[in-house]
DNA sequence: AATATTAATATGTAGTTACTTAATAATGTC
DNA sequence: GACATTATTAAGTAACTACATATTAATATT
C-alpha cells in the first residue's frame, strides 16, 4: 500500500512549504514549473496550481506569468484577525455581555472624522458614544460617527436597547473597510468610562466603512487595559 | 455582444457578494446549490465552487457538506496585516533605516517568556535588545529572546551589524507563529530608547515562533508613539 | 544598433467528467 | 415508537483538456 490515496492540493501545499522551510527551496530561489512538480509528485498541474495559489496568498511565494514561482526573499508574517461584534466576542469568552448608551446627538463631523472618510466638507452625522461591558466590567468604549444619509434607518433604532455596532453590522453591509490599530493614553472621558486612570495605555481599533463611495460609519473602539488582539492560528 | 467573455470565478464571487450586500441573500439565508447558481449564471459548477471557497475564507458565508451554503449571521470584519522585517518597512516609507544593538547576553528565560513559548522550565537563552530607526528617529524598540538550542547559528552572527530580526527571518523559517497586539505604557527603558516620556502609550507587536514544537524566538516590538498598524485593502 | 515583430513559455482560468465524503432524509426492523 | 440501515444530497476534490495572457527571448526589419 504505497500511498494509495492521491494527493490533494493541501498535501502538495504542505510538501512545498516543507521544502521551503527546510531550505530545499531557499529564499529567492526559483521553483520548478508547476508541471514539473506535478510529474514529480504524481498529480495534475491543476492540483499544484491550487497549492501554489494558496502559498502565494499566504505570502510565502511570488508568482508571475512566464516568470515562474519564486520563494519570497523578504518573508512577511501575515496575521489575520477576526473582529466580531463585541457582544459575540464577550459571550464567546464566556462572560456576561452588557451595553450602555452614553450619548447620541446630531453633530457636525470634526476634522478627524472627515479625514477618516476622506471627505472635504463637514457633514451632519449621528455621534454615538457607548460602552460594552463584560461581567459588569467595562470592556470597550466606542465613539462612533454614522452618516445618516447613507443610513437613514439608524434614526428609528432605539440605541438604548440595541447597539449601533450590532444594528449596523446586521443591517448595513459595507463594500469597503479600513481597519487600523494603535495605542492611546486614556484621557478624562475614556478613563472614566473604562474605570481606569488617566494616562493608562489603551489599545484602539479604528474601523471605517463605506458602501460604494458613500461613508457609512467610523468607530474608535477603545479597549480596556489588558486587552489583547490575537491573530488566528 | 452580450457579455461574450465567460465568467471567471472572481466574477462569480463578486456577483454573489453583491447579492449578499444588496440583501438578495440576507444573513442566515441559505444560498442556492452551487449547481443551480452555475446554471443561472451560465458557468461550470467548479467556477462557482472556487468563488464560494473564497467567500467562505473571507468569512462572508459558511459552507457545509450536504448542509449547503449560508450567509453568515454574525459577519466578522476580517483584517489581514503584513508584518515585514522592520528595515523593509522603513525603507518602503521612503525613510533611511538604521539599527543599533543595545545589549545581548545569555540569560535564564523569565516567566513571561516561558509562558509565551508554553514551556515549564527556564532555559538559557540569548537575550537581545535593539533599536530600529527611521530617519535617525527611534522607530521600534525590540526586546527579543532566542532559543540557541534550535538556533545555534545565531551565536556566530555579529548582532552589531545585522539585526537578529533580519538574520532570523532569512535563516530560520518557522512553522508556527503567534502574533498579538496590545498597548503598553512606556517605562524607563523603552521611554529612553524611543525618546518619549515615561507613561506614553505605545503599541506592542508580540511575535513568538516555533519550528515544529521547538521554540525559536519571541520578540516584543515596541513601536514609537504615533505608530499605526493598517490592514491590507 | 535601435526598434518592431514573432515565437516560446509558464502561469491563469474554465469546462467536463468522475468520484469522495459528510450530513440529512427516508425506510425498514424490532 | 425507538433504533438501525440505506438512500440521497450537496459540497469537496482531482484528472484531463483547452485556451488565455503576460512576459521573456529570439528574430527580423529599418
Amino acid at each position: 500500500m504505497t500511498g494509495r490515496t492521491r494527493l490533494s492540493w493541501t498535501d502538495v501545499r504542505d510538501e512545498i512549504r516543507a521544502r521551503i522551510l527546510s531550505r530545499t527551496y531557499a529564499p529567492g530561489d526559483k521553483l520548478p514549473r508547476d508541471e514539473d512538480i506535478a510529474t514529480e509528485l504524481g498529480c495534475a498541474r491543476t492540483t499544484v496550481h491550487r497549492a501554489m495559489q494558496d502559498l502565494s496568498q499566504i505570502g510565502l511565494v511570488e508568482r508571475k506569468r512566464k516568470g515562474g514561482t519564486h520563494v519570497r526573499t523578504d518573508p512577511v508574517t501575515r496575521a489575520t484577525f477576526d473582529i466580531p461584534i463585541t457582544r459575540r466576542e464577550v459571550e464567546q469568552r464566556g462572560s456576561k455581555y452588557d451595553y450602555q448608551l452614553i450619548s447620541h446627538a446630531m453633530e457636525n463631523s470634526p476634522m478627524s472624522v472627515m479625514t477618516r472618510f476622506g471627505i472635504q466638507q463637514p457633514v451632519q452625522m449621528l455621534h454615538v458614544k457607548a460602552l460594552h461591558l463584560a461581567d459588569n466590567r467595562p470592556y470597550i468604549f466606542e465613539d462612533r460617527w454614522i452618516d445618516t444619509r447613507s443610513t437613514p434607518g439608524i434614526m428609528d433604532v432605539d440605541l438604548k436597547v440595541e447597539s449601533a455596532n450590532e444594528w449596523l453590522v446586521r443591517n448595513k453591509p459595507y463594500s469597503r473597510v479600513d481597519v487600523r490599530f494603535y495605542a492611546m493614553n486614556a484621557e478624562g472621558e475614556s478613563a472614566r468610562h473604562l474605570s481606569t486612570n488617566v494616562g493608562s495605555a489603551l489599545l484602539v481599533i479604528e474601523r471605517t466603512t463605506w458602501i460604494g463611495r458613500d461613508p457609512i460609519t467610523t468607530v474608535q473602539a477603545v479597549a480596556a487595559p489588558g486587552y489583547q488582539l490575537t491573530a488566528l492560528n
